[in-house]
DNA sequence: GTCTATATGATGATAGAC
DNA sequence: GTCTATCATCATATAGAC
């Protein structure tokens, strides 16, 4: 860890990065074993640091887990405002949903929210937000995409897919994917074969 | 599901259901808090005994959750059986995703599971039979039926209905219902325009 | 900033009297 | 079967030395 240090961090303070790396070790524990097993004595364990950092860096778990959530939320829309930037379709609106790994943290953090109410507002309020975004990219592509089949409403198609993003998220989690192929491919080839295809 | 049976119980006279009071205790709990807050203790509190009781009647937590959950799996299996008993339609279909309550249960029990890996074996186990008979009905159903529109997978349309109802729950979970009546008119709307009418 | 030690509390579980 | 009493464990969170 010695070497160059490319950090934008301007106040050089030592030990710049054992914050973040308790930020990433809680998401990355999150995103591997779940929330049942998320402790300060894990989050050190896995970040290379006394467990008790932890509570040196953020007063309380709550605070650490909105702040791990957030990092993760703000890629989260980035990702949707790059995908958004070019021509609204309904199979890049699917990429959206195809990301096996963010569903999975997503239930995650839902959980860890039920035992802490303000991790809870965060998450409603980044979801709403998320929808809406979600929503009008789902608009735009039902209205530039002339579709064969009868007209579906943007928030119908968005419910039915984040559903089903998220339903495979729970079998996963559950042990058993049966199913997911399938109607992953029916999905495919019906885009394929409903939508004009767009180029990068 | 079958296999064991621990205790036989026998012994009507004394105290009856205290055992029985313990499970509706749980899920009870379970259905109104959530998985964050059970607790033996609070389970003895609502059933009116003693939390002690608790390890008398299980011998574990986990025994007592797995005892929970047939309970309502097998309230679901039965109601599913109910319904497939009538003619197969859509419709009749998209009842079975209607019980906002079943839904948030078994979120609830799935939360717990990743704690508990024999009930998640259980649960796995159940869902994967639900599912299969869910299918048989959505199979049934679909050929049945003269769908206007594409003909569409059986599984396709029980993965997306039931991620739906996943959904839904999930959403409630963090405290809103952005979009759901919307959606849910629109289905009932499109079953009543594309499905031929089943008589009670 | 990081360490060692510790306070404080809740939990699942058990022992033994009645 | 039900009670009281208790245990060991693990959690979050602090205090204070360096």
């Amino acid at each position: 860890m010695g070497g160059s240090e490319q950090e934008v961090r301007s106040r050089g303070s030592r030990a710049p990065e054992t914050r973040d790396r308790i930020v990433e070790a809680t998401i990355q524990l999150l995103a591997r074993e779940g929330y049942g097993n998320i402790t300060t004595r894990r989050i050190g364990e896995v970040a290379g640091v006394k467990y008790q950092l932890v509570h040196y860096y953020f007063a309380s778990m709550e605070d650490l887990f909105i702040e791990a959530f957030r990092r993760g939320a703000e890629e989260n829309l980035a990702r949707l405002a790059e995908i958004a930037k070019g021509e609204a379709s309904l199979r890049r609106f699917w990429q959206i949903h195809s990301d096996a790994g963010a569903s999975k943290l997503m239930v995650e953090f839902v959980a860890l929210a039920q035992r802490h109410p303000a991790l809870r507002l965060e998450i409603a309020a980044y979801a709403r937000r998320f929808r809406t975004a979600q929503l009008d990219f789902a608009r735009a592509a039902l209205e530039r995409e002339s579709i064969a089949s009868d007209h579906i409403p943007p928030m119908v198609v968005l419910l039915l897919t984040t559903g089903l993003a998220q339903l495979e998220a729970n079998d996963r989690l559950l042990g058993f994917t049966d199913g997911h192929d399938e109607t992953r491919t029916w999905i495919e080839s019906w885009l394929a074969a409903n939508t004009t295809p767009v180029k990068e």
